[in-house]
DNA sequence: CGGGATGTTGAGGCAAGTCAATCTAAGTGG
DNA sequence: CCACTTAGATTGACTTGCCTCAACATCCCG
């Protein structure tokens, strides 16, 4: 029932209008889920990485989403008519399954909220410090980000243009709040601050992410 | 195990950082949902109407968002913990809530590429057309949206302010795409040209919304 | 018939987009 | 190992669309 699957960096898993054939669970690299609109903007809705899964339950079994691989990617496809059978007859994992879509959607709010507010500083202060909690090492520095992504990809996740992504890494750079360690690297040197400009506290932990 | 409730215009239903006690199904109104920024932002992250429900099953019972009536709402309450087990008891109702869910995710998606969106027309024109399509009276007129919610409502909802939100109808009015039977009713009068605006031909359809 | 809430309209500033040039790093083949 | 290529990132000058602030209009409810 359950097959191992590779992807190679760039690669598709599904694309935007396909009839889903599989249920994901990645175990290795990282994956960007997005949308094309017809005028050909690219709205970046999540990223996924190890444990978290790909391709939902849901009515339709069209996706609305493209999946394409970031790196080399390892993961476990379940044929999905299978799968919802076997999620149906075993109700804990159904249970947390609901429990895992419900976080997902706050998970969701969280990004609206970022979306909607107008700053772009705002915007990239809350991403790196998402990025922070969701995948650190555990033997890593805590305020060490590792960004697999491209500076188009997190423009095309936080609604920016490339231009200001970069000209905002270069304003917190410049005021001390990060270093760079090369572009894919990030060091957080002044974490309240950053707090501070993104505008929030707290935001709900990210136990497990899914996208569709 | 289910309790019959009624609540008044501008009544709060739940707040921001409460522990939910119940899950609720809307029967009759119009909620809306929101979170508020630590610099008092408010950003609407969904509207709910009847047969929608407010208030899932995530992991932690601290709700992130707070309810609030626009109209007189009537909703049928389920304690919490007694629904909880009522679902893990039942396969076939907790499939579907899954799949309910889901499909919110996806809903959530839609937003969140109207809110990376920059320009305003776009923002609302798919507004219009969302809520056309999702509380459309049997009998009514397809083209005749009821929006009960005020500009301040909307403009919170699109990461908009109420100016440019009352600047854009004034627009769409001007342009001949809309006719305004007050502010709270809106006549689609070339529902092409706002597909064409709104720059998308297809979204999911949205048989049940869930709201946290 | 007031008065408060809600909605509309106008003038001006500013943050981010656009367009374009330059810089850097990572491959690639001789 | 080095010249060449290419994709990605940075920086700069200019433009534009939305926000801000402010005045005014309208609606509703007592």
């Amino acid at each position: 029932m359950a097959v191992g699957m590779c992807f190679r960096k760039g690669d598709v898993i599904f694309k935007q209008g396909d009839e889903l054939a599989y249920v994901y669970v990645l175990t290795q690299g990282l994956v960007r889920l997005y949308h094309l609109t017809v005028d050909a903007q690219r709205q970046i809705t999540g990223f996924l990485g190890p444990g978290d899964i790909l391709g939902g339950i849901k009515r339709s079994a069209e996706t609305y989403c493209t999946a394409e691989t970031i790196t080399d990617v390892e993961a476990c496809g379940f044929d999905r008519k299978g799968f919802i059978e076997f999620v149906h007859d075993h109700p804990d994992l159904c249970l947390n399954l609901l429990v895992a879509a419900t976080d997902e959607i706050e998970a969701q709010y969280v990004h609206s909220i970022l979306l909607a507010r107008k700053q772009a500083t705002r915007r990239l202060a809350a991403f790196l410090l998402i990025m922070a909690r969701r995948w650190q090492s555990p033997g890593e520095d805590a305020r060490t980000v590792r960004i697999p992504m491209g500076r188009a990809d997190i423009a095309d996740h936080l609604g920016l243009t490339i231009e200001t992504v970069s000209r905002v890494f270069g304003q917190f750079k410049r005021q001390g709040l990060t270093e760079l360690r090369g572009p894919k690297t990030v060091i957080l040197k002044n974490m309240p601050a950053l707090y501070d400009l993104a505008g929030f506290e707290d935001f709900p932990e990210r136990h497990m992410a899914m996208g569709l």
